[in-house]
DNA sequence: TTTATTTACGAAACCGGTTTCGAATTGAAG
DNA sequence: CTTCAATTCGAAACCGGTTTCGTAAATAAA
């Protein structure tokens, strides 16, 4: 119980710290026989080097910090399985904080991470972000941040991203294509640069489609949920009603399904309905969800690795670079076919 | 760029390091008018302490481990937003680890906190633990540890837990008492002691019921889930079918759907379905599913709290105590009310 | 005014490793 | 048998803070 440290391992073997410690690390200056001793030593006493003073000597730590708005989401936890398989592989840990969509969470959050406990971050923002001085403190000290899903415009650096436009402007189409005349966009934020994305593609189709672009059409999610479930519901109740509905965030498919249980609408009768979203029980809910699936393991696999390969190089340099990971339309029967 | 420490610092106040460090810990020690000036100095040139040189002085990292097998799963995902809400709360950051259910990863992640980077874990064991000897090994060097949901009876210490026999009684009973005949129990495991516990739920409602309890009516998913699926296909084919099925994690629960739609077996008509989950889409699916819901939530609130106030002593001992915070069967109309 | 406490700060040891660099030993080359 | 290079190891500085302890100055008590 009274912690074993190096020191007492040179002392036992009639070796120097400074020996002990290029064995364990498998230093080429140190023979095999004493490797073999120093080796046999640590197993026996099943020693285990002190994480802070090694890192502290290294000056790197092998942690990544991953910052996320939310857990309980089918796209952030897959993501986290993307990263973890990566960074498992190259033998690093993840360290995860959520910031629950508050900016001043965000903001803690980075500034901890000036104090070097990690090597490197994986960041997607919070939908209060507007400015990115955290951001670029952090950077400025040297640390590597690569933007996953949702991105921070005004910084340059690797960003590892969806289709977004393309996706939304895809189901608004087929939405439009299959009958729907007046479709409402459910947003949960207009500052993200995802929804803002989201947002232009389905105006986009809209337009194209000869089919009215009004704010009235539009409803964003991000104040009460109590209340903006009532808006919802008075827009579904009203006598031009819209007949279409396109989710651009997963948590926001349940209220319309509940709000439809509640006004007897069927889906996709009464109103079309399609939800970015990851579920894996989209296929079985009441319809079947019609949903347009990121590619979230890979996305994190692909933040994880390019951050490595930074990583990796002495004077990394994180390429002003988007890569664009393409999402999935899933149809199902909440919408014609 | 080049990174600032504290000696800077006191070089340019023209104080002694030990000065600035008490100053910035706010130490009795020192002058309000000193503090001062540091902190301005502080903020000028937004220094942050070195986090790992800090944890290595002070012998503690106000960190804590987090071991789960799995992240996309309501549960352990709710879980850890009641675990970070009081870590964040009291300070502490959160490190999380993965196992996927592999008991060789779960060793190598115990073994790498015994080097000290955590102050205490929390911990879900996989569903492969059999033996605790890496467990014993990092309580062995101090380092407080308590489990919660999954846990391992062979070792002492806290443990928050659901009343996972008497939910599986319970809606076993629920089963029984609707109609049930042949109530077919999915596990996922016969070694984890939950899967145990809900077995025995099972077990005694149906001995209590007059049924017959027989090895042919337990699946365990723990193969190829391809295999599993089709042996549960099988079991809901057969002449002599199941006609009540209670599912002992989430994830069983989708097989379960699949299955029935593609044997055209209607949910509750032909089979009538409980499982054990927290998803949020449980009303919303097609039938909406009964379930257990755990408080998952309050279980990671409860075992950071109680791992909290162990590190506030100097001296914790975690008691062998079971907490028991009890889950709630949740009717819908998977079976009949 | 003298003595006893506080208060405020610094020198230096320390946390537990890593890394640099020099020296001793060994092996190969000439 | 030298000479030179490669191998192997240790002393000591270092990573960047924290903590102990001693001391000088300031304040309070006698």
């Amino acid at each position: 119980m009274n912690k074993l440290t190096m020191k007492m391992l040179a002392k036992e073997l009639r070796l120097s710290v400074a020996t002990v410690s290029k064995a364990i690390t498998d230093s080429h200056e140190i023979s095999n026989k004493t490797k073999l001793r120093v080796n046999e030593l640590v197993q026996k006493l099943n020693y285990v080097p002190n994480h802070y003073a090694s890192s502290l000597g290294r000056r790197n730590s092998k942690t990544i910090g991953v910052i996320i708005p939310e857990v309980v989401d089918s796209f952030f936890a897959q993501a986290i399985n993307g990263i973890e398989s990566i960074a498992q592989e190259k033998g690093y840990s993840v360290l995860i904080y959520l910031t629950h969509e508050s900016f001043e969470k965000e903001r803690t959050i980075l500034k901890d991470f000036e104090s070097g406990r990690v090597d490197g971050v994986l960041m997607s923002v919070s939908r209060e972000t507007t400015k990115g001085d955290h951001i670029n403190g952090l950077m400025d000290k040297g640390i590597p941040l690569i933007f996953f899903d949702r991105v921070f415009d005004g910084i340059e650096t690797t960003k590892i991203i969806t289709n977004d436009f393309e996706s939304a402007y895809m189901a608004t189409k087929h939405l439009a294509k299959h009958g729907c005349k007046k479709i409402l966009f459910l947003s949960f934020s207009n500052i993200l640069s995802i929804s803002c994305n989201r947002l232009n593609g389905y105006k986009k189709a809209l337009l194209e489609c000869n089919m009215e672009v009004t704010d009235k059409n539009i409803l964003n999610f991000n104040n009460d949920p109590k209340s903006d479930y009532l808006l919802l519901k008075k827009k579904l109740k009203s006598a031009k009603r819209v007949d279409g509905i396109l989710a651009s965030v997963e948590k926001l498919s349940f209220p319309i399904y509940q709000a439809c249980e509640e006004l007897k609408l069927t889906i996709p009768g009464d109103v079309q309905v399609i939800s970015f979203s990851n579920l894996d029980t989209a296929s079985f809910l009441n319809p079947p969800l019609t949903t347009i699936a990121q590619p979230a393991f890979e996305i994190g696999r692909t933040a994880a690795s390019i951050l490595m390969k930074a990583l990796g190089r002495k004077a990394f340099e994180l390429q002003k670079e988007d890569i664009v990971i393409p999402s999935t339309l899933v149809l199902r029967r909440s919408t014609y076919i």
